[in-house]
DNA sequence: GTACGTGCAAATATTTTGCAGCAGT
DNA sequence: ACTGCTGCAAAATATTTGCACGTAC
């Protein structure tokens, strides 16, 4: 007998931490997610956040961002975009720019594999560190 | 006065730590780093090793790969390069294609901002697991 | 000689997990 | 009712750091 899919129940937790992430344009870290949900369900654990967000990166509904930082960051769009980390203030912003898709197919001849999706990110300085204007040196 | 630049020394600890990781073409952790490193120089410790990575990324001798893993994986080569990360065997590897250099002042012009460099990584199977030719298949 | 670097061990930071009871389908 | 899911707390994982001594320059 074949192992059936796993069953995903939409739990309120789930829901919730879904909707707090689909609300936010940033890219929080599961201890912020985590805060949040706290202000409409004060006894969910951290544990409870995490094994969240990792059954909703499996299904697809979210992204996990692991680089620029030594934890992770999580992105309720899942569609893919490109992101720039700002090295100074760390902020992490979507790229709206067409996806260089082309480039697939390339590697997955050179490699002799498959290539599912790849990730790119920009690294530099954001408008505002650029221009001096950053919220640390406002203070 | 100016702050004067940090003069970084080249001691024995450092130059080994290069030494291993410009000896492979693997992508290997902090730890077997260490463990490579123990065998000529046993006393060594695993701090030690940790600082010097972040130094020897600083100056730019080696690059620090934070994405397909919760752990680091360094780089003893420095030129900017594409990797691709098998999503089965969690091998990762340098993919030698042409970078996409013009997306950089694209980036730079959307945000406003200065874009340093970019980075690229490609998921999916390598040419082992795809075949079915894998290590752990053949156990 | 100076101050950066080291070994050691403890601390930190982030994420995962065992377990007994709870709840979605 | 059947399993997946939860809260809690402890554990696991990876990396950083304080300190006294060592060493490259």
């Amino acid at each position: 007998m074949g192992k059936l899919p796993q069953i995903h129940r939409m739990t309120k937790q789930r829901k919730i931490i879904l909707d707090v992430l689909r609300a936010t344009k940033e890219h929080p870290t599961a201890d912020w997610i985590y805060e949040q949900v706290r202000q409409t369900m004060p006894r969910i654990s951290l544990g409870t956040v995490y094994r969240n967000l990792r059954v909703l990166k499996e299904m697809q509904d979210i992204q996990e961002l692991n680089y620029g930082s030594t934890y992770s960051l999580y992105d309720g769009n899942a569609e893919p975009h490109y992101h720039f980390v700002c090295k100074e203030c760390g902020a992490v912003l979507d790229i709206d720019l067409p996806l260089y898709s082309s480039y697939d197919q390339k590697v997955a001849e050179l490699l002799g594999g498959q290539v599912d999706f790849h990730r790119m990110e920009f690294y530099g300085s954001c408008a505002d560190c650029f221009s001096g204007n950053s919220k640390l040196m406002q203070i």
